[in-house]
DNA sequence: TAATAAAAAGACCTAAATATCTTTTATTAT
DNA sequence: ATAATAAAAGATATTTAGGTCTTTTTATTA
């Protein structure tokens, strides 16, 4: 549903987020390394993240990504929209064009359910919710992604 | 989430679930006429539903793609396991490796609702729940194929 | 039994997602 | 100023999903 660039983006902003502070910005290597994420994809993808003013960076020694508290505000399906866009949550789940409301497919009402679910999910979680729960504890790093 | 061939295969079936009869088998020209689907595509995909008895086939003339009461109550976790495979539903929405109950990532429980949720849907809806759903009027064919 | 119709099978092609490599630009410290 | 460091940018490679084309096999019917 997510994909592997949306994935990456996620983990990458909540590592930023954990860990960098005013004095620590966080390089792309050490983002790779702990997340076991490939350096120059990684990089890609942060550079869209900066560009939409998800993150911020600086160049040259003792450079890096860093986050403001502020854009740790920011809900994940703003995240989801910049990377994948939207529309899993707009499309039919059997890829009918005019499945709507009012002509429905015969998947339509309950599928619905399950996908306005994620997206209000996805709109109230913000990055800052994904960030206490891994101070809380909850698994992050010393995880290997998943193969498949 | 499911694919382009999950999404054919799921329409084709449906297609031929409310087409065929004891003496009409249904060809793939004309599902892929009725449905906008490509011809070779679609018929890779028939094939691999023919193998796993979710459909029977006949060639020559007057033959095609038929099926039975009974193969109509196999449930569309089925198919989706035959084309796809069930990864989806395995695994963790941050696409990390050891994320489980006991040691979850920050969305695992917010995200198991939703995908749990849509397992049981696909699992106890049946081919003839969907055949029934368009006969009742719901789209289905008449849609052009979403493009995106 | 020959012609025809249809699916099956195999080879091949294309586009998008994912990943890597190289060069450039900006920043900092010496 | 210069060297070193780190992100930005651009080019290229690989993999996978999606799609097409051609040949073969099987069944029917004239």
């Amino acid at each position: 549903m997510l994909s592997k660039s949306c994935v990456y983006a996620l983990r990458a902003i909540v590592y930023i987020g954990h860990n960098c502070s005013d004095t620590k910005k966080i390089g792309i290597k050490e983002i790779g390394e702990e997340l076991e994420l490939p350096f120059h994809f990684l990089s890609k993808i942060l550079q869209r993240l900066v560009k939409h003013h998800i993150i911020q960076s600086t160049k040259g020694p003792h450079g890096g990504f860093y986050i403001s508290e502020e854009a740790k505000q920011v809900n994940i399906l703003r995240i989801i929209d910049i990377i994948d866009g939207l529309s899993f949550f707009e499309k039919c789940g059997l890829g009918l064009k005019e499945c709507s409301e009012t002509h429905p497919c015969p998947l339509h009402n309950d599928f619905k359910v399950f996908r306005d679910g994620l997206y209000h999910l996805f709109l109230k979680k913000t990055i800052a919710d994904l960030v206490i729960k891994i101070e809380d504890g909850n698994a992050f790093i010393s995880n290997l992604p998943q193969n498949k």
